[in-house]
DNA sequence: CTATGTGAAGGTGTTCACAGCA
DNA sequence: TGCTGTGAACACCTTCACATAG
């Protein structure tokens, strides 16, 4: 019996990341019917690679017309899991830790603040936002009875690879870690994505010396 | 007369995006002398790539011994303008502004945040850390007596990209967005850098549904 | 006749393998 | 002998060009 494998072709990671900015182009736009050129003109990619990035996943769109919007955007949602409701928990209600429950609060974007733990009794017990701050210690428990399949670490530095361990540990998928240190992780089942503001900046300031190149997004 | 190319073969801008974090495992390890091996270990690269990369730049180690750990994190300073005191304003004295001000006054790296405005009047006067806000009509004035190089928008989405027109004619080189939206620059010699915690977070959905894929640090 | 879907071509960045030098 | 520096091989991603379908 032939498998029919559904989603063969390995999908290039550039491809997912650019699936959001696809994703709130839809949403901001107030039609139906979108092509493939004007949905590159508002994310900021050309029409051949929204393309090609749609087409790893279907055939949505009608030739000689283009996409249907609102379908579009419900297929993309699907494709990145986010119809599934995907919990993160924050750990470290510092300043970065809050202003990020805050921001995802009113911004959204399907991926929802379910829980924030912090290691300072101080701390503990004060309201973020629509969540109470919880302690470090019920991490796993957090993790586990309210499924959270992310964590974003807001810790200081010398923190950061001992609460990646637990959350690692603890059956996390995914990690966004805003501390200034790079993360290991055995399991290669567990995807990291590191945002380091320091080291953004300094690769910045190579560019405001050296007048060349275009600007980038991702 | 033959044109002498310091800076020859086009650098890649992967490895200028890797050279901060060569730049902090070099800083944080107490010793004079590191293999690209050692060097790669810590801040989460191949040998070979830190060597490729460290080679764009010229010939720094020494065969059969590697690097001068001090000489090289001064070369890297160099070579990222980080010696010539890159100064940065922030727009935008909200949670995110504010926090990020606060946020690089500890962690510093070189990069100088030399003014923070606001455009609510109820903001501006305020402390932030080492600074006051500033009314946002002071933007050009503030740019051109501190010399600044390089924007950081933290304001609200509608806002942003009449910011960035405002950054880009006052002469800045380097702009840094964590607006959702996508920003429009016309003039090539401006580089902007997206940061996008809603599409990054959407983005990081994906990986938690699926199980694959190993773990990225840029 | 228009805009999608896609093989093929092209470009860019990474890994390999080893020559070259201390 | 050990580790750097680097051409060549490779993998990955983007752009091109066009067949295809409505």
């Amino acid at each position: 019996m032939e498998r029919h494998e559904v989603r063969s072709r390995r999908i290039p990671e550039t491809t997912i990341r650019r699936l959001p900015a696809y994703l709130r182009a839809l949403t901001l736009i107030g039609q139906d019917r979108i092509t493939s050129e004007a949905l590159g003109q508002l994310s900021g990619y050309s029409s051949e690679q929204v393309r090609k990035d749609l087409a790893y996943f279907g055939a949505f769109g009608t030739r000689g017309v283009g996409y249907d919007a609102q379908l579009l955007a419900q297929e993309i949602r699907r494709i990145l899991q986010l119809d599934h409701g995907v919990r993160a928990v924050v750990v470290g209600a510092g300043r970065l830790g809050t202003a990020l429950v805050r921001h995802t609060g009113e911004t959204s974007g399907d991926v929802v603040i379910a829980g924030v733990v912090d290691i300072d009794p101080a701390v503990i017990g004060r309201q973020v936002d629509h969540l109470q701050v919880e302690p470090l210690e019920a991490l796993e428990s957090i993790i586990r009875e309210r499924q959270i399949g992310m964590g974003i670490i807001t810790v200081p530095p010398q923190g950061a690879q001992s609460v990646c361990d637990r959350l690692v540990r603890a059956g996390v998928r995914a990690i966004l870690n805003f501390a200034p240190r790079a993360l290991v992780v055995n399991n290669p089942e567990v995807f990291v994505q590191q945002i380091d503001l320091t080291l953004e900046m300094q690769a910045l300031a190579y560019f405001v010396g050296s007048s060349e190149r275009a600007h980038r997004r991702d």
